[in-house]
DNA sequence: AGATTTCCCGACTACTTCAGTCAAGAATTC
DNA sequence: GAATTCTTGACTGAAGTAGTCGGGAAATCT
């Protein structure tokens, strides 16, 4: 799971789809670009990658425009960013790549890190629908639950989080 | 919280030094670069950065190198990442930034999302120490505990994840 | 003292990716 | 057929990544 301003865009254009998506009139990108203040031609760009991931579905002419495929609480925001980014290069740990991950045939002492990262990250993003996004609903689905934290709190916390 | 490959080396460079840090004697750079396969100078980057922020302690001269400045249970992957990568833009919601989030005077629809996927992070990788990382302990110290998931699975799950 | 080893620091650079532009074309409606 | 809207591909400027290079400074050893 690739985490770039691309799928951030991507997910807004997404909210204001399922936000706007009243009746049976599609969405057409010009509006979203004016709304959320994301260049037209960059939309397309996402748009496109949305439709071929069977997100979206386009209609053409006057009056035309996106619609959801699927009601949006059915709409995963992990859905969105894995449509928009590419398959990403899997913290380059691949077997035959020379360098970083794979020192001396085994997986790198890290690996193990990097990979459950990734799976709360996917956890998470699966658990938020965009029906969620829309109405404020991020939190209380998905709830990080630290047993036994034994990492004393430190002093430098001071230093900017998230 | 960035995440990039600069604070994935940084992460690889501690535990090795986790893992080499026998006796006394401290661990040489060019040790680290050989056994991890980094470069000697961008070592020495992540170092110089890693020293300020008090994770580690230097000794010059010959047998001189690097050790941990607390023991490898006290210091937190977060805390590594934070030292080599720069403070990060905050998902760009920043008041006055012109475009993104903060369209007319607001947080953007998708802002909540950000900061919790963020908050989610942050707390995983504080919940895991480097001396986890060396032990290959990373699990079962934080889980996810998705209550009531009612995303359906959808078919396209084969691609790829993580 | 002098040589060696190691950390220390700043400048420079090839490369890739990101974010976005530009231009042309095809389908649909009026 | 003219206007609208999606569709596609090529192109580009800026930024960040992953380094390299070169010269130092402190500590140790002979």
């Amino acid at each position: 799971m690739r985490l770039s301003t691309k799928g951030r865009y991507a997910v807004m254009a997404m909210a204001d789809l399922a936000t706007h998506e009243a009746g049976s009139r599609p969405v057409s990108l010009a509006d979203i670009a004016e709304r959320q203040e994301i260049s037209l031609s960059y939309l397309e760009q996402l748009f496109a990658k949305l439709r071929r991931n069977g997100l979206v579905s386009s209609v053409r002419g006057p009056g035309g425009g996106y619609r959801l495929s699927r009601p949006s609480e059915e709409v995963r925001v992990a859905d969105i960013i894995m449509a928009v980014d590419e398959p990403i290069t899997a913290t380059r740990c691949k077997p035959g790549s020379a360098k970083g991950c794979a020192t001396q045939g085994a997986r790198c002492i890290t690996h193990d890190l990097w990979e459950e990262l990734g799976r709360q990250i996917h956890v998470f993003l699966s658990s938020v629908s965009l029906a969620d996004v829309v109405e404020k609903r991020v939190l209380g689905r998905a709830q990080l639950d630290l047993q036994s934290s034994e990492v004393p709190a430190q002093d430098g916390d001071s230093r900017a989080a998230a």
